[in-house]
RNA sequence: GCGCCCAUAGCUCAAUUGGAUAGAGCGUUAGACUACGGAUCUAAAGGUUAGGGGUUCGACUCCCUUUGGGCGCACCA
């Protein structure tokens, strides 16, 4: 059990010797680290409840508190903040428990999530803003496995809106004589398309502009994309070329980002669902017609502004994202049978999964105790807090950012790491500078990637947390050739060394309100606390040639303990630790 | 027009969800070293939390208001 859980299950009893009942009690990091390690502010509104003093009270709690041998300390302060300081063998013993049992994180009640995240648009080229989405999805998906849910992360493709449509027509403009254009086409894939992926990168911009400004243009992509919902042979088989294509590149870089995934779903597989979910919905009388579409309502009388209805089917017969969603629940529902489903997607998105999760609850495609969970963040802008674009002003694709970033971190890596070695390892850095950088600030907040501040080899960045990690690993390698192997905590000197083991304390509860929140951001700072409280501890003290043979073993097995949650915490945040650098 | 979000140190961001003296990183200044990987560590300066009012033991946080930004409002996704 967490050695925090521990200490506020003490302090629970002894509330309850005191004739106090309280349901939880929770303990914090102090925020005056002159008074004491943690604080307890329960005793304020304990105090209003029973109308005592809570002065006294908490006088009263410290004195018990103090008989106790894992609290070496314990005051009162202020209106009655309780500051506790645990003493230091209570706190040795325990962690070498953990560190025995190689239990870091004891399970959660068990649930199934499905995480729907990355959703790269098919025949778009993935760019910066596909990157959040990725790296908060990925983290989340497996800070819940860590804390022992089930979980299933589906890409959700944007392959079957307007869009497939507008590029399908300016192929179809450009290379009027492809084979999927004929009659009597039946082919499973169009074999004669000449199109790369490269070509990908601004085929989608310009019939975008295309269509926007000639409305006949748009008509005929409207048209072809109602073809393609229908299942015409030339245009299915030109959807799937462009997908081959497409998927090809994804795979390589959400491979090179470390991000994977249960399944490649897109809106087209919810197609499938979309005749029987229609029926079902006109079955409970939801449908209702407007303008010559078919929408469900899903205002309620507390909004305060008019909530759009879902669009279900639009006038010209196709349907839009709004169907495929709700239909893509249909089917998560009846296949997968999930408690949540998190959607990690820009917070613009907001409006349309409330309306799509409405629908939803209101069809009963869920039932009640389904939670629908949208997960919006922020933008990922340039210096000049606009969305990121190249020096050129184009689109900034991640393959563009990761080389940006890479030319940055590959200067400062030793000179004697060479050739193909450095080339790989410049690519690792580079990554896991991007990753941390992105997930530090809080998800919901624009925030601007400087390239210059987040690939610096000192501050609150990637290469710092792999830097600190590495030299660990390899004092820790040093200590093995000196005959130090598998090291006991037996005694501190209290020089910087308890302050590290403090620090590890609150993992388990950063984790636990890391999956709560959603919040990611308390993971890197808890990753750059820790590593900054040890380095710290590193300059103070010299590990390998203390006297103290006793003490000498249990640095050694403080900084394997630190190293160990350092390999935990990168792992849920996805970076890969290199080898050198 | 309606609604949502934001405004915190020179810059970039936090603040345990209402707790004590609002904290970090960068930058600036001053320091530590035969150094177990110095891509390190320490310290200092830097704030009327956009302005005003309210709620209470206690407000960056909740309520009202003014100003200045961002975003969203069915046939793009």
């Amino acid at each position: 059990m967490d050695f925090l859980k521990e200490q506020e299950k003490i302090i629970q009893n002894v509330l309850t010797k005191l004739g106090y009942e309280i349901e939880e009690v929770t303990i914090e990091g102090n925020n005056r680290k002159d008074l004491g390690e943690f604080q307890y502010n329960g005793m304020m509104s304990l105090a209003k409840k029973y109308h005592q003093n809570p002065i006294e009270m908490a006088t009263k709690v410290a004195e018990e508190l103090q008989k106790e041998p894992s609290f070496e300390k314990v005051t009162v302060a202020g209106p009655g903040f309780l500051n506790i300081t645990f003493s230091i063998q209570s706190l040795i013993e325990k962690i070498e428990e953990i560190r025995k049992s190689k239990e870091y994180l004891s399970p959660l009640p068990k649930k199934k999530i499905v995480i729907d995240y990355g959703g790269p648009n098919v025949a778009k080229v993935l760019h910066v803003g596909h990157l959040r989405s990725a790296n908060i999805g990925e983290s989340l998906k497996r800070l819940a496995k860590a804390l022992g849910y089930e979980v299933i992360a589906d890409i959700h493709l944007g392959d079957y809106g307007l869009q497939m449509g507008m590029i399908m027509l300016e192929i179809q403009t450009r290379y009027p004589n492809l084979s999927c254009f004929q009659e009597n086409f039946h082919e499973e894939f169009v074999k004669d398309l000449p199109i790369t992926n490269d070509d990908l990168i601004d085929l989608y911009p310009i019939a975008s502009s295309k269509a926007k400004e000639q409305e006949e243009i748009m008509n005929q992509a409207r048209e072809i994309t109602y073809k393609l919902q229908q299942n015409h042979p030339g245009y299915k088989a030109l959807w799937r070329s462009i997908m081959e294509i497409s998927l090809k590149d994804m795979k390589e870089i959400y491979q090179l980002l470390s991000v994977s995934f249960d399944l490649w779903k897109g809106e087209s597989d919810a197609e499938t669902f979309i005749p029987e979910m229609i029926e079902d919905l006109r079955k409970k009388g939801l449908v209702t017609q407007s303008e010559g579409a078919e929408i469900i309502e899903v205002a309620e009388k507390e909004d305060k502004i008019a909530v759009p209805p879902l669009l279900l089917i639009k006038s010209n017969k196709t349907v839009s994202y709004e169907t495929t969603d709700l239909a893509t629940i249909w089917d998560r529902m009846k296949n997968l049978h999930p408690d949540e489903i998190w959607y990690v997607t820009d917070k613009r998105q907001e409006l349309h999964f409330t309306q799509v999760f409405r629908a939803a609850k209101k069809a009963k495609i869920v039932n009640d105790q389904t939670k629908l969970e949208f997960i919006g963040f922020g933008t990922m802008n340039g210096n000049d807090g606009k969305p990121f674009k190249t020096r050129e002003g184009g689109i900034m694709t991640l393959r563009n950012l990761i080389a940006l970033v890479k030319e940055a971190v590959e200067k400062k890596i030793i000179p004697s790491i060479t050739g193909k070695e450095r080339e790989e390892l410049a690519s690792t850095i580079a990554i896991g500078t991007i990753k941390f950088a992105d997930l530090l600030s809080q998800r919901s907040t624009d925030y601007i990637f400087d390239i210059e501040k987040f690939s610096d080899t000192s501050g609150k960045t990637g290469p710092f947390i792999l830097y600190s990690t590495i030299r660990m690993r390899s004092l820790l390698k040093k200590a093995k050739e000196m005959g130090i192997e598998n090291p006991k905590m037996t005694q501190l000197k209290n020089n910087g060394d308890k302050k590290v083991l403090i620090q590890t304390l609150t993992l388990r509860k950063t984790l636990e309100n890391a999956l709560k929140q959603k919040s990611l951001h308390e993971i890197a700072n808890f990753l750059y606390l820790l590593n900054n409280t040890y380095n710290n501890f590193y300059a103070e003290n010299r590990i390998l040639t203390e006297s103290d043979k006793n003490v000498r073993e249990s640095w050694v097995a403080l900084t394997e303990y630190v190293y160990e949650i350092n390999q935990l915490l990168l792992n849920i945040l996805a970076i890969e630790i290199p080898t050198r650098m």
